[in-house]
DNA sequence: GCCAACGTTGGC
DNA sequence: GCCAACGTTGGC
């Protein structure tokens, strides 16, 4: 089981879209790195669902419900289905991430601009723990 | 709205 | 193959 982070400006498309659509095909990715993240995700990975710009938050889980196929408007680039999982209690911001030492090598932290990155468990727990409050 | 950081492009 | 120029992302 991996985790992973995938961000969205929540003008364009937000958890509340996804919870609203069921799920959704995760296209636009349109770099390299993310692509290969997007390429190494397997059914039932967990993935955060991060607002970028507005809130600057982890607002829910989303889980991969369909492994890569190529983008129907891009075929060189690739998607993934995702579906909702849950919302987490209480969202954790850029700043509580940046306000914990066990989450100071983040992606998040360390590669701002990169739309679809890789969580590792330890963080994935963490958060999850921070989320609870 | 600004600008730093990063990725990509293209000239040499 | 290097690197300057450019475009984009995203935090502030």
């Amino acid at each position: 089981m991996n985790y992973w982070l995938m961000k969205s400006e929540p003008g364009t498309y937000s958890w509340d879209d996804l919870v609203k659509d069921k799920k959704t095909i995760w296209d636009g990715v349109r770099n390299f790195q993310a692509r290969n993240n997007i390429k190494a995700m397997k059914k039932g990975d967990m993935a955060f669902i991060y607002h970028s710009n507005e809130g600057k938050d982890i607002v829910g889980i989303a889980k991969i419900t369909k492994e890569h196929f190529p983008d129907p408007s891009a075929e060189d680039w690739a998607v993934v289905e995702i579906a909702p999982v849950k919302k987490l209690k209480k969202s954790i911001t850029l700043a509580d991430i940046k306000a914990n030492k066990k989450l100071a090598n983040m992606v998040l932290v360390k590669n701002s601009r990169l739309s679809v990155q890789p969580v590792k468990e330890s963080e994935f727990d963490c958060i999850m723990k921070m989320s609870q409050d």
